[in-house]
DNA sequence: CTAATTCCTCAAGCAAACTTGAGGTCAAGC
DNA sequence: GCTTGACCTCAAGTTTGCTTGAGGAATTAG
């Protein structure tokens, strides 16, 4: 088929529904430096369609747990509005290869050991490899604060 | 080795202690439903040490995004104070298990992605496996919804 | 007996990630 | 030529998941 009627730029209400998030969502995105765009003569937002490559990403990440400034760290190495280089998705990717597969690894382990305890009732911290606190679950902060940045 | 001086309940302090979150952490699931207690004479609580199993459980969910609210359905399903059968860990697994299944691969989409891009440069949505609204991503045409949140 | 520690309740505060609302501009369709 | 709709800004409100603080009681160490 032809190139269909996909325009290269698109207005903050199509980006919304290209995107699946609110306008104001984007609107918030864009204050908060994650996305990026250009104004038309008339003070409206027009953004690259790649853009919503970005909010692809940063929606997915926040499914995952991953805050936004992590999810800003990430990204601002990557261009905005130009094409992304292989030396690009390298940067950016190794950040979050390591920090997703530990998400991954602690999903699969909630996810096995369910299957594991339906059969023995390990009622025990102690050997009970979901809460391992030396493990990967601690790592990630011993407290309980997820919306502090404090813990190192 | 013999039983340890691991008493079979504790209180509020050793709980927050041994489980790695504030008190006030515990107050609030307890206050939240998420966990029990019975009273000491001095009105101070005590746990039964099968409860730090649950707030593994919470602390786990919460990492990888599960909101309270479902964890303290899929909570419900587990007796709390006393041995948790294979039939509970059955229930209760089973609603998690697709659940835990679907995150699982959608970080390892964005992960795999990432990988993938570092040597292809697709970033053309039309082409992006992670963004590609052929898929799942955009099944429903104008909203990349289903993607993010809708499972059913 | 006193001091430190741990606990209690309840209300208020906070951070993240948005949403809602008020008030206004701009281009287009009838 | 006016109304409709998409857009703008900026401030305030909302939800979730806690934390902090005030005010007070009970337990434990010296």
């Amino acid at each position: 088929m032809a190139t269909k009627a996909v325009p290269n730029d698109l207005s903050v209400g199509e980006m919304a529904k290209r995107a699946g998030v609110a306008v104001s969502t984007l609107h918030y995105y864009e204050a908060e430096g994650l996305i990026e765009s250009w104004r038309t003569p008339a003070n409206h937002r027009r953004y690259d369609r790649r853009q919503l490559r970005r909010v692809a990403i940063i929606r997915v990440a926040l499914q995952v747990g991953i805050p936004l400034r992590e999810v800003r760290e990430m990204l601002s190495g990557l261009p905005s509005g130009r094409a992304v280089t292989a030396a690009d998705w390298a940067k950016a990717g190794a950040i979050w290869q390591d920090r997703l597969r530990r998400r991954i690894a602690l999903l699969e382990r909630l996810a096995g050991q369910m299957d594991h305890c339906i059969g023995c009732g390990c009622l025990s911290l102690e050997n009970c490899p979901l809460y391992n606190r030396n493990d990967a679950l601690g790592a990630e902060g011993p407290g309980a604060r997820r919306w502090e940045e404090a813990q190192d």
